[in-house]
DNA sequence: CGGATTTGACCGGCGC
DNA sequence: GCGCCGGTCAAATCCG
């Protein structure tokens, strides 16, 4: 939302005119006062024109005779007028192009929102067999992610916020209800209101388990200890319960997050305990394998180890479900690793029943997937030793390859030495499997210089039946700060192949029916823009995690109802390295009745009704 | 002293 | 069947 106000914000400042004084307090008086764009505008005229005179006023020397200095005060004048002049114009501008900007979203979003109705619609049909209701829900769940809490943080947050606030962030949490409102809508179909789990819970993983094991016996398992495959079965086996088939066992999804980090471990907000370390063969750096401890029995595991080839890179390696409620510094990484998850186990297996599951695109092998050197392989910045702009963030760009044992999906979140159009670019997603399908697609901005990146631009867009503006509108801003928050919402994203072979409109059309065809790709492509999803960050607040080295990790959460809106923030400073990719700022300051734990609605919800309460929990990672 | 980490042992899967 | 390897356990150790 502020995003969309920001940028023209800035841009009045930027293009209105280099003379005039940089409104530096833009993005928080935006964040803070959330007024509407129309009063934004004003705002930016208003701070200029005040700033402007306090400088002519200020910087006449008064040595001057009074006649020279008059006369040159009011050229200042008649020049400060034009060029407040020249502003206004320029925010009439771009307050047109922000009405665009939301018409174009909003369309979207109702595109959006119908697709997902049709797959629903579509899913309930074709397989009623393997399809079952809570998978719909889990799915479907999975499209809000990020909107989680609203349910109850809606009625909780109004009155917090001023009305005024509200009607402010109105329009721009429309823009933010994409996927949001498919979330409600899913939650309409489900009681998610009623069972809210965790956001962790909707591991696709234990989806798919479950999936299968409906197809066998329509028993299920408590999702409480998914991790250990081969205790899965041993349990199993010696309960003399339903078994789980090998499927499900080959099917255990992982996602495999390559960050640049100097910590021992990647600060994802989740509590860890080290419980082993390997050394791995090929990699003369150990494993260190970690289990989470924010809830005892949470089955959740981890590993982490350096890249052999770059030791600054960091592998980190998540592997099952949370069964509770997670910090809210953890969510973004949680709902993240579970979209991709899901993508991946859901492109899998829907591969196996439909020629539309999951695009096959190319096939890369993991070593390609790995060269994170690579322009096209590492175009996320995820490292936090760009503190510099901890707000320009880079959405993942996962890529899918398996052990022989685990479909594996890695976001790469490695960044490539830095030029001027990879710093913009937000590459996506780049896909790749060698047991599952083998996919290999690539998400890239528009800035990307990749000569693909417009392809998903083109495919998505069109299939928003709103091809043009956004893009162009996007590519307006020079200043990647601001770019990556008008690209969220307008998912100019783009969709191209790593490796490429493929023609643009094969890939269009690959992604069109990806899109469609995929309930999980939906979940990603929510989890990604959801993530990216929430504005600037302005102020830090007890948000939840232990001071750092002032690296913030701001999340914002944001849906809409009709009528309604809700919110919830917080920011958090660590140390170490943070999923800053996954990091966003909100535009309001923390909501004192917010706790730091978000009891998200999983983006693929299981049935599991466990959450355990939990309290907030400090970041422990970098203690390792 | 309690919790977290370390580290060698153990277990199971898999390939030969 | 055997060995390799990944993953986990659990006692020892460390640390606040």
């Amino acid at each position: 939302m502020d995003m969309v106000v920001k940028r023209p914000l800035e841009a009045v400042v930027d293009e209105g005119g280099s003379k005039l004084p940089k409104f530096e307090n833009g993005d928080q008086t935006v964040k803070s006062s959330g007024s509407p764009k129309h009063r934004e505008a004003n705002k930016v005229c208003t701070a200029v024109s005040s700033e402007e005179s306090t400088m002519d006023t200020s910087s006449r020397p008064s040595s001057n005779p009074k006649d020279s200095t008059i006369t040159t005060q009011e050229d200042q004048l008649d020049s400060t007028k034009v060029e407040m002049g020249e502003v206004r114009e320029e925010n009439e501008r771009l307050k047109m192009i922000l009405t665009r900007i939301v018409k174009d979203y909003q369309s979207l979003q109702m595109h959006f929102f119908d697709i997902v109705q049709q797959e629903q619609a579509k899913k309930a049909t074709e397989t009623p067999v393997s399809i079952t209701p809570e998978v719909e829900d889990t799915e479907l769940v999975s499209l809000s992610l990020g909107t989680s809490s609203t349910g109850h943080k809606k009625e909780e947050m109004k009155p917090s916020s001023s009305k005024n606030k509200e009607n402010d962030h109105n329009q721009v949490e429309q823009v933010l209800t994409l996927g949001l409102q498919c979330k409600f809508e899913g939650s309409s179909n489900g009681p998610l209101s009623n069972d809210q789990v965790p956001l962790s819970n909707l591991n696709p993983d234990e989806h798919n388990i479950e999936e299968h094991k409906k197809e066998e016996e329509e028993e299920e398992e408590e999702a409480g200890e998914p991790w250990p495959p081969s205790k899965i079965l041993k349990n199993n086996n010696r309960n003399g319960d339903d078994e789980v088939s090998p499927q499900t066992h080959t099917k255990k999804a992982r996602v495999s997050v390559r960050a640049r980090c100097d910590a021992p471990t990647m600060n994802d907000g989740c509590q860890w305990r080290k419980y082993g370390q390997k050394i791995a063969k090929g990699n003369p750096c150990p494993r260190a394998y970690y289990r989470c401890t924010v809830a005892p029995a949470c089955p959740v595991r981890k590993q982490v180890q350096r890249c052999a080839e770059d030791m600054s890179i960091l592998i980190t390696t998540y592997e099952g479900t949370h069964n509770h409620p997670l910090p809210i510094s953890a969510t973004a990484m949680a709902s993240t690793t579970s979209a991709a998850a899901s993508m991946l186990v859901s492109g899998s297996s829907t591969s196996r029943s439909s020629s539309i599951g999951t695009p096959v695109i190319t096939t890369t092998t993991p070593t390609t997937l790995n060269s994170t050197n690579s322009h096209l392989n590492s175009p996320l910045n995820f490292t936090l030793s760009d503190n510099s702009r901890p707000n320009h963030f880079y959405l993942p760009n996962p890529s899918i390859s398996s052990t022989p044992s685990y479909p594996t999906i890695t976001l790469d979140l490695t960044a490539p030495p830095q030029t001027s159009s990879t710093s913009h670019a937000q590459q996506f997603n780049r896909f790749s499997s060698s047991r599952y399908s083998s996919t290999s697609f690539n998400f890239s901005s528009s800035e990307s210089s990749n000569p693909i990146t417009s392809t998903w631009n083109s495919s998505y867009l069109n299939y928003g039946s709103q091809p043009h503006t956004i893009s162009n509108l996007v590519r307006q801003p020079q200043d990647s700060f601001f770019q990556p928050y008008l690209q969220k919402p307008t998912t100019t994203h783009s969709f191209s192949t790593a490796t490429q072979p493929m023609t643009t409109a094969m890939i269009t059309d690959t992604i069109a029916k990806a899109i469609t065809a995929d309930p999980s790709f939906q979940s990603a492509l929510a989890a990604a823009i959801t993530s990216y999803v929430g504005g600037q960050g302005s102020g830090q607040s007890g948000g939840g995690g232990g001071g750092g080295d002032g690296v913030k990790l701001v999340e914002n959460f944001s849906s809409v109802t009709p009528g309604s809106t809700a919110t919830t923030s917080t920011t958090t400073t660590r140390n170490g390295c943070a999923s800053s990719f996954l990091t966003r700022s909100s535009s309001s300051s923390l909501n004192p009745q917010q706790g730091n734990m978000m009891f998200l609605q999983p983006p693929l919800a299981l049935s599991s009704s466990k959450s355990a309460s939990a309290s907030p929990v400090d970041n422990r990672e970098n203690s390792n």
